[in-house]
DNA sequence: TTGATTGTTCGATTTTTTCGAATAACTGAA
DNA sequence: TTCAGTTATTCGAAAAAATCGAACAATCAA
């Protein structure tokens, strides 16, 4: 297997960010992290094949929203909020308020 | 031609929203849209055919980002900040920031 | 070493995007 | 009114991307 890739803070595009961001499943994803510290793909059921929800994680990886560290057989992930604040300021939190905001209406 | 559709403003979805700005053509037309009233697809050239420009204005006009009104043999776009700030509060501001940002960086 | 668990990679299918050509809607001039 | 010019959409085919199940890889524990 590939060592997994994560971009450095300078080289997060916001491209990346809001294609990552513009799919249902990845959206659903950010926001479970936005409420978990770390979580496993076997954290989530959300409804797709394993190797989608394995795609899903790398766009957002290598987009620069998530941060991966392997853990036995297990992939921890973590939203990259510190970073994403540094590159986009107030982005991610907009975009997480959003998120709330229609789920509550 | 199908009259063109508009979606009403608490119509507007987060995931069509983002998904419209994951596109780096269609977040280029937003863009220029923060910078001008109103604009038709002649007034753009960014390197793509017609026919996918006609695609991408569609695609931004459903999910709510653009209102466009007929004017003669041209359809002048405008962005729909109050909508869009009626959803989602502070949203658009916040990935407008973002894109000017990394232009100026 | 074996079996169980967790994810990734591979190849095929489906879906989406893109393009050029044809069509439609409108305007102004002949 | 008809004809040419402008602007944008629609259509059909080709290219690109997403999705799936199966096979593979990595790790741990018995």
């Amino acid at each position: 297997m590939r060592p997994i890739h994560h971009p450095n803070c300078k080289d997060i595009a916001l491209e990346g960010v809001l294609y990552a961001l513009g799919d249902p499943v990845r959206l659903e994803i950010v926001q479970r992290l936005a409420n978990n510290d770390e979580l496993s793909c076997s954290d989530l059921d959300l409804g797709v094949a394993k190797s989608t929800l394995s795609h899903h994680f790398k766009i957002l990886r290598e987009a620069g929203v998530l941060h991966c560290r392997k853990q036995g057989t297990q992939h921890m992930n973590s939203l990259r909020r510190d970073d994403l604040e540094a590159a986009f300021p107030g982005l991610l939190d907009s975009i997480l308020k959003a998120a709330r905001t229609k789920v509550e209406s």
